[in-house]
DNA sequence: AAGTGGTCTAGACCACACC
DNA sequence: GTGTGGTCTAGACCACTTC
């Protein structure tokens, strides 16, 4: 089989090949690819050169390799848009979780850990002047898939025995609000993007380097008192944040 | 030189070891890592082993490689915030440019092309019967780096001939009302993340599948009808969008 | 010209999924 | 067990930067 494209690496010429053949309709959404030396015989190249033109087209969210079973076309990418709008709606920090199911979509948080740990944005953030932080780490899944992993900071020593009241069953603001009396509010959130570490990719089961959309946020207690830092890592081919001005 | 994480595959140990001396100094930053060879006689690994290690922390922005030079410890990542908080100073849709240099960071855009290009998320958007777009594509280069591609989706017979009337000075929003009257405002935008593809790669000059924030927008004329429907694609360890309710 | 990263091939072995 | 992807090594050649 001869690729058409004339420049470039083999590799690109193999994914634009692929690219185009999955457009064209030759494997359907969720259907099996050849094996990676099956293609590799295809276009007359090696194994590994058409494993790299694999790579950056699961990257790109067009296909998905599963270990052991092979490599298939991805479904169209369903991202869960998340409205964040209104500051009215959103002043009182609620969980992830919430956040979700109020609009309707299947979700179930997870406490993974909680522990001792320093962060310097974070310590920035809260304005703590010494150290001694807690991060309460949470995995959130959505219609069935793990897709945020969420990292919370508090000041240890205002929160003393957080660990120990923890049932696992409420949000990380409900223990704060309910067992401290924290009532908290926004004071800013932000978006970004990165590449999933280590960390992420097994969390989250999806290949390192995948495309995470970071959002941050500050909430202050109604003292007005850095309270809580979060930091969200949302699988970029799942997630999407939206600010409506009108109708 | 022994590797300390004892499992796990050699490319990832070989990263978390790179991570840890950049981490304790051993080389500063923007310093030059010794070469793939030499890294890899160091581990006893092969040189694409090393390779790997390196294309993996370059995802995640701490490395940067340029051919030909050398292997260099990245700066830590300076992302440019931007406000999206205020819905009332964004009522008027202004170009990226302006968006910019009214924070005080210096910016240029670059028209790079126009063509008549359908995309069905645009026609979706812009609520369009038949096909018959335009499709305006810019370069925005923030502090001197080309940092964000964008794609607007106009609808061709509202805007007849204008590809001729652009300067390549002004911003499309500029050119739009100044030209046709239309006047515009922001109805939606939203945040994403996705993998830079080859031609993102090439424009902003970073590797193929680093991180890319997704911003996509939706401008409605005066009379409510949607006019505009951009998609910018920004490099993700430069961008940040920041939406405050509080301080 | 020398050094560095970019691409490609060849072949091997391992880990996992499915039958 | 068989087939699939995941990792690793060996060695080659090319393209780019720097001198």
């Amino acid at each position: 089989m001869p690729l058409r494209s004339s420049s470039g690496p083999v590799y690109r010429r193999i994914a634009d090949d692929l690219r185009e053949r999955i457009g064209r309709g030759e494997w359907a959404s969720g259907a099996k690819l050849p094996s990676e030396t099956a293609l590799g015989e295809q276009y007359g190249a090696h194994r590994l050169t058409v494993r790299r033109a694999i790579e950056d087209l699961t990257r790109l969210g067009l296909l998905h390799v599963r270990h052991g079973a092979g490599t298939f076309v991805a479904p169209p990418a369903l991202r869960y848009e998340i409205s964040v709008d209104d500051p009215a709606r959103h002043a009182t920090a609620e969980g992830v979780e919430r956040t979700y199911t109020s609009l309707g979509i299947e979700a179930a948080e997870e406490l993974l850990r909680i522990t001792a740990e320093d962060d310097t944005e974070a310590r920035r953030h809260l304005e703590l002047r010494r150290a001694g932080m807690l991060r309460i780490e949470t995995l959130l899944y959505v219609g069935g898939e793990p897709c945020v992993v969420s990292s919370t900071y508090v000041e240890n020593r205002r929160f003393p025995g957080l660990a120990d009241r923890w049932d696992g069953q409420r949000s990380v603001y409900d223990v704060l609000r309910e067992n401290y009396g924290a009532g908290l509010v926004y004071a800013w959130r932000s978006f970004g993007a990165t590449a999933a570490d280590a960390d992420d990719a097994a969390a989250m089961a999806i290949p390192p380097g995948s495309p995470i959309l970071l959002r941050e946020g500050l909430s202050l207690d109604l003292d007005g008192r850095p309270t809580a830092y979060v930091r969200r890592r949302c699988r970029g081919d799942r997630m999407k944040f939206v600010l409506r001005y009108r109708d």
